[in-house]
DNA sequence: GTTGCAAGTTAGTGTAAGCTAACTATAGTT
DNA sequence: AACTATAGTTAGCTTACACTAACTTGCAAC
C-alpha cells in the first residue's frame, strides 16, 4: 500500500513538523520561507490541510498539526532521516542525499519501506 | 545531479523499450495497451518525445528510440531492474516491488543510485 | 464500393500545484 | 493620525498530464 495523502502535502506537514522543532510556533510564512514558496501558495496549501483536519491555525496565524496530521508528518520525517542517513552513509553527499530522501520518501510503500528498515536494523546488529 | 527528462517521459520511453524487447515492432497503440492510457494520450506524448529527439517515428506508425532516447530508456529500465530486484530480496511481493521501483526510478540521484549498487555488488561479492 | 474496424490525431476538459499581482489587516514608528 | 512593514488572502495565470469526444485515414470483407 502506498502512502496516504498526496506528496505535496505530505512535504508541507512534514516541514511544519521540523520547524515545530526549531521554532516557538509556526506560520505560514516561516513555512513558505522554509520550502522557498511564496506565500501565497502556502496560504491555499494551508487551507487545504485545515480542511483536511491535517492542521489547525489560531487566530493569530499558528499552525498546528493534528494527530492525524502529526502522524503523517511523522512517518514521512523518520522515512526521510533514514534514507538520507542510509546514502550518506554510503558515500553521498549529505545535501544530494536528503534531496534523494525528499523524493522517495512520498513514493515509496509501506512494506519496502518497512523492510529496508529491517535489513538496515540487522546489519547493524550485526556490526 | 537529478535525471534528465521528466518523469513521465521517462516512464513512456522505458516503456518502448521493454515493449521493442517483446514485439516485433512498437506501436502508440502498444504503449496505450501497457500503460493503460488513452490512445489519445499516448499521441500527444509521442508527439513530445519526437520534438525531444528521443524517439523517431515511421509512416506505418513504428516508433523508434533514437540513441538518445535509448540511452534514458535504459538507464531507467536498469534501475527498475535493480530496486524491483533488491525489494524482492528483501521480502517484499513482486508488484509492490516494481510498483515502487517505477516511482524511485525516476525521482533518484545518479550519485545515489551508483552508491546503492556499489554497496548491493559488494553484498553479491561477500557472499 | 460501401461498411466497418483499428490506429492515430486534435480540440477541449479537469486537476494539481506552483506562480504573480493586488488586496486586506494588523502592528510598530514617527 | 499617518506611514510602513509584515502576514495572510484572493483572483487569475501557467504547466504538466491525464481524460473524453469527435474526427481522419487506411485496410479488409462482403
Amino acid at each position: 500500500m502506498r502512502t496516504f495523502i498526496n506528496e505535496s502535502a505530505e512535504n508541507y506537514l512534514e516541514t511544519i513538523l521540523i520547524l515545530s522543532k526549531k521554532l516557538p510556533v509556526v506560520r505560514s510564512v516561516d513555512v513558505a520561507n522554509e520550502l522557498n514558496f511564496k506565500k501565497s501558495s502556502v496560504s491555499i496549501a494551508m487551507k487545504n490541510l485545515r480542511e483536511k483536519n491535517h492542521i489547525t491555525v489560531t487566530d493569530a496565524g499558528y499552525i498546528y498539526l493534528t494527530d492525524e496530521g502529526k502522524a503523517i508528518a511523522e512517518m514521512i520525517l523518520e522515512r526521510h532521516e533514514f534514507f538520507t542517513d542510509i546514502l550518506v552513509k554510503l558515500g553521498v553527499d549529505e545535501e544530494i542525499a536528503s534531496e534523494d530522501a525528499c523524493r522517495i520518501e512520498h513514493v515509496i510503500s509501506k512494506e519496502s519501506f518497512q523492510a529496508l528498515k529491517e535489513y538496515a536494523d540487522s546489519k547493524i546488529l550485526n556490526k
